[in-house]
DNA sequence: CATAAGCGTAAGTCCAGACTAACCGTAAGC
DNA sequence: GCTTACGGTTAGTCTGGACTTACGCTTATG
C-alpha cells in the first residue's frame, strides 16, 4: 500500500522538477533550489515528502545535505501498475474470448 | 510528457479505488458508485479524468456506459520511471567508480 | 568565541480540485 | 406519446497542500 504515498509523491510538478534535477546525480538543497522557481524552504518541505516516501536518500557532508535518487524508489509503484493492467489484459481477454464463443452459438 | 497527467489522475485515492472496482471487468457508472462513498457526479468527474489520462476506455450500452481500463494507458508513465532510475543507477556506479579510484590513489 | 553558510521548522496565506445539489439530455419500456 | 433509468454538466462550497516569511539549529571558518 506503500505505493500510494510515492504517487502522491511524484504527483506535484515542482518536486518532479526535483526528481530531474536529481537525476543525473546527487545534489545540495542550494544547488536544487537555485534552478527552480520557488523558495528554498518550499525545496526542503518538497524534499522531505520524497524522502518520506521513500523516493530519496540523504548523505551528511558539512553543513550540506546531499539529496540523491533511492536506488528501489519506485519498486512498489511499478509492482502496483503491473499487477493492475496485468489483470486488465488478462480480463480482457478473457471476455473477448467469451464473446467469440457466443457468437458462434448464436451463429451471429 | 503525457506521463504528468497520468500520475495526477492516479495520484488520487478516490481514482484509484475506480481502478481497482474496473480492474476485474468493465463496469456502469451507477455499478462504480454503489461500492464508493461518493455520489454519481463526482464518479462522472473522477472517469473524465481517467479518461482524458488515456486510463480508461468506454462502451455505449443502451443507457448504460461500460468503463474498462485501456490496455497501454500506464505506458508513458512506466516509461518515465524506467528511464528516471535507470539513470539514477548508472549515475550512481559512475560515481561509486570514481569515488573507488579517487581512494586508490589517495590510499585511504 | 564570533561570524557566516547551509538547512530544517513553524505559522500563516492562498488556490487548485474534490465534492454535493440541482439540472438537463438520451435511450429503453410501458 | 409519457415515464423511468442512467449519466454528463453546471454552480457553488470547502478543505488539503503548496508556498512564503521569519526563526532557530548545526557545522565550518576566521
Amino acid at each position: 500500500m506503500t505505493y500510494a504515498t510515492t504517487i502522491v509523491a511524484i504527483a506535484d510538478p515542482t518536486r518532479r522538477a526535483i526528481l530531474e534535477r536529481i537525476r543525473a546525480g546527487e545534489a545540495s538543497v542550494g544547488e536544487i533550489a537555485a534552478c527552480l522557481p520557488v523558495t528554498r524552504p518550499a525545496v526542503s518541505q518538497h524534499l522531505r515528502v520524497l524522502c518520506d516516501a521513500g523516493l530519496l536518500t540523504v548523505r551528511q557532508a558539512g553543513t550540506r545535505r546531499l539529496y540523491r535518487l533511492a536506488p528501489n524508489g519506485a519498486a512498489d509503484l511499478r509492482a502496483w501498475l503491473d499487477a493492475m493492467w496485468a489483470d486488465a489484459l488478462s480480463s480482457f481477454a478473457a471476455e473477448a474470448r467469451a464473446r467469440a464463443t457466443s457468437e458462434k452459438g448464436t451463429h451471429k
